[in-house]
DNA sequence: TTCAAACAGTTAACCGGTTAACAATATAGT
DNA sequence: ACTATATTGTTAACCGGTTAACTGTTTGAA
């Protein structure tokens, strides 16, 4: 209840200007030894806290870092992200693994209308962004000017190269994936996956599944190939779909987690065995894909390391006052459980 | 790269005093029409951002709600939390959607130390926090003399009535749980639960658990109770030491989703058939419970709506300028899928 | 001994807003 | 006609820090 303490009270109370504590507080050496532990003791009887605020307006760093989600009309965090939520946890804590440290905060926010993500950035002046998501290309030219670094998390599009950018090798991982359906004997190995035209991450994927095939000597058949959003939803009716149609796969690539269990849902619903008659490789290594059974065969990104090393560019940047981009792009690893198995 | 405008250039640019454009800007009705046009055109044409900061720094509001939440000493977000994530990001996304059409940002921050919360508080002029999880009684005493609006989620301590509190009747969830089951022909019902005497949510759910089996002439039995950490793993371990310890049980009552999840996993994984074997009712409906098969039976939580009052709380009294502590106790829903199945 | 540099500390302007107090003009009441 | 009261606007102090420029004292080198 009582007012805070100020830097003007304690400099009062140890009998110095401001300047001199200011000093002290940035470890500035331009005390004594002697002047500095009075102000120190003054510092704690008092409890006095340092305004992050005052600090902010008079030298411009907000040692904020926000991260942008894009939202929906609805005013929701869109179901992409909120189905992959483990995903959303799990990011924040790897920046935040690392921002703490170094005292700065990270603000969240889902910005709706196109041009509001300057203005956040601008009113809070923040130190640094972290972006999630696809956006309508308008913010980034808006953005590119604020002269604060930015990091695009999966961006592939071609202005992402203005930015700093951390992403895995998408290709490779649909690679891979696949490779580990035709190395267990499959053949007839169906795709599910989301917009391939709006979405790079899709599309990549989907190259690396081509390329798989195509090594292998495998035909790819467009009535393999399965489209639906990227979401337990969109799976499920993949799944509902492969069963109507009966689908020829006796395997399937799901290029996320979610779609995967979606569509393991549909066939057990209907009684019809995983992995026994349909292996099915899903992407992200969600925590959820080891707590299910069959456990989910998955490509891991290490979506906690994405997080650390976006948070680390952005402090770099600050640390150093470049703004060269970087780009980092990690890669998969494959983690089999028991949703795949050799074709019979 | 170019400077951005202050409140100064707008002035100039109006031929106008500071003073008068901060009026425009906060709706105070000292001005003329059309110098408030006059001055908008110039806010329009110059891109004028007002600086949060300062306004901050002037009038002592930061906007700011902080979400704590505990940290472990490795320095992450800790397990609970983390393999309850779909909880995290939801419960976020329930605050944001408030706060954001209020202009309010919600920082995140797991703090470690003691004191820790206290200095962030202060040195952020957080206009309100929301604290999940629990936390070592000091800090309460610490911060309650802030005099900042504080919301507690799922705090049943004594201390708690000295805040805002958001919870659900866990007593309620724990009866009515069990009571399904009971209706379901079980006689043997067994409960998986955290540590019983440090957390209250916990207890509070054992007592529901024990309302219901003493309402229906049922006795307890001290071999039918389990506790292990609220985790997928310690579902795991109970599950394997029910297996191993050939418990009479044929149905259990989880106190959360995640702990049920686990227990499943250690059945299926010996092949042992779930509903078939085993009944089983977890707590939280976390939207994986849906997604596996079985479903999982449980008890709902919309911790969505739990982050909306959270927030809203905060709001009011920050409107309102009051602080007297409400408390919102949410109704439980049961929510049947095919985890549970009549005694045969 | 003398002058320059190093040291320890202070003063005051500044960051970008808000707002109480004041001034000048217009409007209204009696 | 003469105040009292709105109305519209400005001035300047303030929020709580940082920091360039300045002052006064020591130290050291020539």
């Amino acid at each position: 209840m009582e007012k805070r303490a100020t830097i003007k009270d304690v400099a009062k109370h140890a009998g110095v200007s401001t300047a001199s504590v200011s000093y002290v507080l940035n470890d500035i050496d331009k005390v004594t030894p002697e002047t500095k532990m009075r102000i120190l003791n003054s510092i704690k009887e008092l409890g006095y806290q340092p305004s992050l605020t005052a600090r902010c307006l008079s030298n411009g760093e907000s040692r904020l870092i926000g991260i942008c989600l894009p939202i929906t009309e609805e005013g929701d965090i869109p179901g992409v992200l909120l189905e992959n939520n483990p995903f959303f946890g799990e990011f924040i804590s790897g920046i935040e693994s690392v921002t703490r440290k170094r005292g700065y905060d990270i603000l969240i926010s889902g910005v709706s209308s196109n041009n509001q993500y300057k203005d956040w950035i601008q009113q809070r002046k923040l130190d640094g962004i972290i972006m999630l998501g696809v956006y309508p290309r308008s913010i980034f030219e808006e953005v590119k000017n604020l002269n604060v670094p930015i990091v695009l998390i999966d961006a592939y599009e071609e202005y992402a190269s203005d930015f700093h950018r951390v992403m895995i090798k998408d290709e490779l991982g649909g690679y891979l994936a696949t490779k580990h359906l035709i190395e267990l004997g499959h053949k007839k190995i169906a795709l599910a996956v989301g917009s391939v035209l709006k979405s790079y991450v899709n599309s990549q994927r989907f190259e690396g599944y081509k390329r798989a095939l195509k090594e292998n000597g495998l035909e790819l058949s467009t009535n393999l190939l399965f489209e639906d959003n990227v979401t337990f939803n969109g799976g499920y009716r993949i799944g509902k779909e492969m069963l109507r149609s009966g689908s020829e796969a006796t395997a399937v690539f799901a290029v996320a987690d979610i779609m995967a269990i979606g569509i393991i849902n549909a066939y057990l619903e209907e009684g019809i065995k995983i992995p026994e008659k349909l292996s099915i490789i899903g992407f992200d290594n969600i925590k959820f894909g080891n707590y299910m059974v069959p456990g989910l065969t998955t490509m891991n990104q290490d979506i906690m390391e994405k997080g650390r090393i976006a948070a680390e560019m952005i402090l770099d940047d600050l640390t150093k006052g470049s703004r060269s981009n970087h780009s980092v792009t990690l890669d998969p690893q494959l983690i089999v459980r028991s949703s795949t198995i050799p074709l019979a």
